[in-house]
DNA sequence: TATTTGTGTAACGGTATGGTTACGCATTAT
DNA sequence: ATAATGCGTAACCATACCGTTACACAAATA
């Protein structure tokens, strides 16, 4: 197949991103591939620290590495993103009925003050 | 005020849902409030164990507890989630991006097919 | 009052995290 | 060939996580 459909564990990318400093890292290869080196230079810990972030969010497939000469490039993967993304989607459904209360709760203040029943 | 706006952590948000039981309470938690107990019985793990995950959606906010009689009931409480989701908003302009990758890739091997030029 | 029920916490153990320094190994530069 | 650069991994340490069993304590029940 040349468009295979590739499910990645739900499971591993939250895991990933529990972390802020791996959050960091997405969030900076959001501008733009970089080498592991540039990328640990961002970050007030060690290099290899950042290397081993790196190998967290290769097994999470959130991010792709290719060899490039003596670099390793590092490339964001938003796949498995989509994943975190469907499960919070049932949340959202909550936001707005907080919302709605919260405008309910409003109006009937508004109806108290102006001496509305209703 | 009446309706402080309150920021909670993203920190402890992104932490709490990284435990697959947790998620799976909060989960749970969509079909209504229930107390430790009942929630403790629908997972094969002990109830203090339940007990520690609910101490930590508390911690991240995920959950709010009220005494009733012997009773703690949980309620979900969908608000962090909301940091979560506006993390994620930069990564969806990714996805389309992708999409939008994959049908320039398929209208052009279609182009290719029909030996139209474009 | 004595007992049962519902729930949190303490103490403990195994494993994972997240950091450090030391090292190894390609790849490029001298 | 030798040195320098880029990067992963090993070994190690402290701390957090996730589970367990034992216990404490308040609220409901007998």
């Amino acid at each position: 197949m040349r468009h295979p459909k590739v499910t990645y564990s739900t499971e591993a990318a939250f895991q990933a991103l529990a972390d802020p400093t791996r959050r960091a890292v997405l969030d900076l290869l959001r501008q733009g591939s970089q080498p592991a080196g540039q990328i640990a230079r961002a970050f007030p810990i060690s290099r290899p620290a950042i290397s081993k972030h790196l190998r967290l969010l290769r097994r999470a497939h959130l991010v792709q590495e290719r060899r490039e000469g003596r670099h390793r490039m590092y490339q964001l993967n938003p796949e498995p993103l989509k994943a975190v993304d469907s499960w919070l989607e049932h949340y959202r459904v909550f936001w707005k009925a907080n919302l709605n209360n919260l405008k309910a709760f409003v109006e009937s203040e508004y109806a108290k003050e102006t001496g509305k029943s209703e």
